[in-house]
DNA sequence: CGACCGGCGCATAGGCGCCGGTCGGTGCGCTATT
């Protein structure tokens, strides 16, 4: 297996001409059966980074996806390219002839790909049945879920790493939007075994960024439709909003003026919502404007979004990165516009997980101790706690590792849980110093993302604006990017910006804090580590 | 934490402002009903 049999099996199967370098390398580390991690934006060819190699493998590749009607499109789009991809898929509304049917083709060798939500994962019987295959590949689509979602949402995306256990298989996680801590998290929740990483494609040199204060809620949402009907009119663009309330006011108001904007939000009957989805990606001028919750996410590949207007902030720089993103995929020019009112940061506070009680890890631990089983059903069951809460604190047992003692794994993961709520709070403070910041906002997403920024991008409004300034490499004291150090009353932190005057660190146990760094030199706080 | 809604009191009748309670995102799978 040589890198010109994969070009030649990337442009018979796929009609694609050449592999970018990154592709290339994912594809010869999964032939050589190693793990990988990649971070690419939607749209750069993520996709072939697994589904080549599936190929190529020979055997079924599994597939583990979070969306069901993302999994529909992907299986259709495989099956049409022919009988070395042909692809199935089991979720719960798949009946039971057809569920065997999946099975055989998979086990004689001519499904190819097999798609699953985790939640099919967890299924015994699946797993079983799993075992038997000739898997030679795993997938998962989406990975940043594992680490973001489910700590009480969607409980077996955290348990995935568990799940996928047994299957002696490479394993590569792909995901569009990564911070260095979801990165590791990922890592370690997936179980992978020293994966090649590689990170791509976060310079987006067409996207103009921009921030527009907001005294008050009226002033905001008048403020948010202006930079929809600015654009001349038939111009696609997407607004997001915190609420399924706020959504439908802003797209009445747009629509009152004339704008061919529809809401979109996860209370909206799933019909309407897919109608929605299909008249926007069609680009036909039914639906020029969506606005839409975070529900409008996954799935969407439209190369020719003009802007991307948030009409309040969302909950972290991870999430913002992500959804701004979505603009401009075509490479021409779009402009990404925050409309920030400090308020709109409580909710991401709300929204921030719980710390569980004592106590009810305590009762957690009796039951699994009792039942001999971590199934969270079983457990709940047991318990009487819920199925969230008690999966909830599956997740955090499992994190902090089996103690001898189970004083100490109770201290351990209501320990753990504080830290999430502190990374999840902090996240929060980095979004508002984005809204607040006068540097170049290019060069704060890339800093926060771990990356080193080059130089200004000259597009956002603070680069237009004069106000930002040279990037500096290292701070007063020579604190630099990546640089590892321990804080007196934070504890180990990695160094992920540096100003003239301050620097923002990731610390382990509480988040991001940007400390000043006279402040620092002269009470000795910090020292490497 | 903040936005919003309904109820209530004031006061001189229809509207304003305060108070307290409630709600707020993402999706799988399941069950019960159409």
């Amino acid at each position: 297996m040589d890198a010109a049999e994969a070009t030649a099996v990337a442009h018979e199967v796929f009609g694609h001409d050449g592999l970018h370098p990154e592709q290339a390398r994912v594809v010869a580390a999964l032939l050589e059966g190693r793990d990988v991690l990649l971070v690419a934006p939607t749209g750069a060819g993520k996709s072939l980074c697994y589904q080549l190699p599936g190929v190529l493998l020979g055997g079924c590749t599994l597939v583990v996806s979070p969306l069901l009607a993302l999994q529909r499109d992907q299986v259709s789009a495989l099956d049409a390219l022919g009988p070395r991809t042909r692809a199935g898929a089991l979720a719960s509304d798949v009946g039971e002839g057809a569920r065997r049917e999946v099975l055989d083709a998979a086990r004689d060798g001519s499904l190819r790909f097999l798609f699953l939500a985790p939640e099919q994962l967890a299924r015994e019987d699946v797993r079983a049945e799993l075992a038997t295959l000739p898997l030679s590949l795993v997938a998962v689509d989406e990975a940043h879920c594992v680490s973001g979602w489910g700590h009480d949402f969607r409980p077996d995306y955290l348990r995935l790493g568990e799940l996928l256990a047994d299957l002696d298989a490479p394993t590569v996680a792909l995901t569009a939007t990564a911070a260095a801590p979801v990165r590791d998290d990922v890592v370690d929740r997936l179980r992978l075994d020293d994966p090649v990483r590689i990170v791509t494609g976060f310079r987006r040199p067409n996207l103009s960024l921009v921030v527009r204060p907001a005294p008050d809620g009226d002033e905001q949402r008048r403020l948010a439709a202006e930079l929809v009907t600015e654009h001349p009119p038939g111009t696609c663009g997407i607004v997001y909003c915190r609420t399924r309330r706020a959504t439908e006011r802003l797209a009445g108001d747009l629509a009152e003026q004339g704008v061919a904007a529809a809401a979109y939000h996860a209370g909206l009957r799933a019909s309407l919502r897919r109608e929605v989805h299909d008249a926007f990606q069609a680009g036909d001028g039914r639906v020029d404007v969506v606005v839409a919750t975070s529900a409008f996410g996954m799935g969407i590949d439209k190369p020719d979004v003009r802007f991307v207007v948030h009409a309040q902030a969302p909950e972290s720089p991870d999430t913002y990165h992500q959804e701004a993103g979505r603009a401009g995929r075509d490479g021409e020019p779009a402009v990404v516009t925050l409309v920030h009112r400090p308020e709109d940061l409580a909710l991401g506070r709300f929204f921030s997980s719980g710390v569980p009680r004592e106590e009810h890890v305590r009762e957690v631990l009796d039951a699994v101790e009792r039942l001999g089983s971590r199934d969270p059903r079983q457990v709940a069951a047991d318990t009487g706690l819920g199925p969230r809460r008690t999966g909830r604190i599956l997740n955090l047992l499992d994190l902090v590792g089996d103690a001898v003692d189970a004083d100490d794994a109770v201290v351990a993961a209501v320990d753990r849980a504080e830290a999430v709520r502190a990374l999840q709070r902090s996240r929060v403070d980095m979004m508002r110093e984005y809204a607040e910041t006068d540097r170049c906002r290019a060069a704060f997403l890339e800093a926060y993302f771990g990356e080193q920024p080059d130089d200004l991008c000259g597009t956002c409004d603070n680069c237009r604006a004069g106000v930002a300034a040279e990037r500096v490499d290292e701070t007063a004291d020579g604190y630099a990017v990546h640089e590892v150090l321990r804080h007196r009353e934070f504890g180990v932190g990695t160094v992920t910006d540096v100003e003239e005057d301050r620097l923002t660190v990731l610390f382990d146990d509480v988040g991001y804090r940007t400390l000043s760094s006279q402040v620092v030199a002269d009470e000795g706080l910090v020292e490497p580590a």
